[in-house]
DNA sequence: CAGTGGTCTAGACCACACT
DNA sequence: GTGTGGTCTAGACCACTGC
């Protein structure tokens, strides 16, 4: 078949139909990796779910296997997919055991998380009101929209060390209940994916030192002035969209923000 | 030719000679990986300088051109080498201005580190010792071995904001001296590069929050009893070698420290 | 222009999991 | 055995750099 190689493939062709003076040349397999976002986004498969293997995918989207691999590689780079030989390839979920606290940074100081045991949560607190404007700015909302604001504190073999508030905007959350959350196992994140569809996808923190307040210092049970850890969170689902914040204060006595830098 | 498929490349070959119960098996492009590192760590090739092309390592280890780049691949992933397309494959250094500060993570409430201008860089303190039980734990090293202590102040924009003590073996740092500290321009970690040829690849951080006492006080002009972010962190060179250990203060009243987790 | 890394394909075989 | 992801090869062409 004599044909022209720069549209031998139905996306390849669209490619290179692009107008503007800039071609915005991008390679097949990150078109192929945005496609693919798209369908995890849309919840064309859940959290946990199997995604079609590569070669169906490359039938697909008429594109050979090898360029799949690469589109899902860098999916699976970006901890959104998990692939499992000889079994396929999962859409990433904060509900396995593996990974129960992915974004939770805090080790003790000998051993780690797990040894530890499972953490004792206590809800403190859990009401809607109207976005204050530093809340509405991070959550990209507009002040005084519906917010859930909720706070807890986690200890870990009895000494209280971590409290926490959290903001979520109140329309993808509608529903939500100090109850529910009492009563629920898992971990947080896979509340949210599990009953109103929300996947975190990445985070950024901002972390201070701080001294303990009256309040902080009764709910943390350390003297005031005590120094502490302030970890301000913002997590974001698919595209980069903030879906929560959460400002918490930890105790650094017996435990420890542990960073990798590479 | 009818060979045994196995067996069909100098490297392949070895590596199915591997006796014992397990085969161990590993993958050819891991293995060339390997045999790069090993070029990298003995020097063949210094960091800023270029590396042989993919086609000559391909050569050089008899496999394609596929393999050799599935192994570089990953070494880019861990900043080990930079890729430039068009030019080659450099040995990565610290003495780029892209990533002057690739182990710092304090940033401005508003801006970015480069925006202030360069840090204004106070040594305080440098001198040899013998190694206290944790230091010489923290490097590897027995205790009571030589090694040099060196104290700083970093101010941004007139403030003093990081107050570091730098904990370095004596025997690769022989002869680095507080002159030859004030008098470099560059990074600390360019001059162990070009000086020592030492390469920190990688680093972890414990980070807690701890009050300011009279001494730290005093250097960064807080009060005492100022909450201040302690951040320790460990710098290894390739082959997970320890090679400083640095114990810093960071102010956090106008700059935090900033995490990206996924 | 030649040389480099970057993309894409096609086909083979390997390691692993289920049935 | 069948199907999955994982490895490896070989060859083509594209995009960028510098002579």
């Amino acid at each position: 078949m004599a044909i022209d190689p720069s549209s031998f493939h139905d996306v390849a062709a669209a490619a290179s139909a692009q107008a503007g003076a800039t071609p915005a040349f991008s390679p097949l397999y990150q078109q192929i990796k945005v496609l693919i976002l798209k369908s995890l986004q849309a919840g064309e498969w859940k959290p946990g779910e199997l995604i079609p293997s590569e070669m169906d995918l490359a039938a697909r989207f008429r594109v050979s296997q090898g360029t799949v691999r690469k589109a899902i590689d860098e999916l699976a780079a970006e901890n959104l997919v998990m692939r499992r030989q000889g079994k396929g390839t999962f859409v990433a979920t904060h509900a396995e055991h593996q990974v129960q606290y992915r974004f939770l940074r805090l080790m003790p100081d000998s051993g780690d998380l797990r040894s530890e045991g499972p953490a004792e949560r206590q809800i403190i607190d859990c009401k809607r009101l109207r976005a204050p404007a530093d809340i509405a700015r991070a959550l990209a909302l507009r002040a005084g929209d519906a917010v859930l604001q909720l706070r807890r504190v986690l200890s870990f073999q009895g000494t209280p060390t971590i409290l926490e508030d959290v903001w979520l905007p109140g329309g993808p959350f509608k529903g939500l209940t100090a109850d529910r959350l009492a009563t629920y196992g898992g971990p947080m994140y896979a509340l949210f994916e599990t009953e109103f569809g929300v996947r975190m996808v990445r985070a950024e923190e901002n972390i201070r030192a701080l001294a303990a307040d009256v309040a902080s210092a009764e709910l943390l049970k350390v003297p005031v002035g005590e120094p502490l850890l302030s970890v301000e969170r913002t997590a974001y689902t698919y595209n980069d969209v903030p879906m929560e914040l959460r400002r918490g204060l930890y105790r650094t006595d017996t435990h420890h923000y542990k960073n990798e830098l590479s």
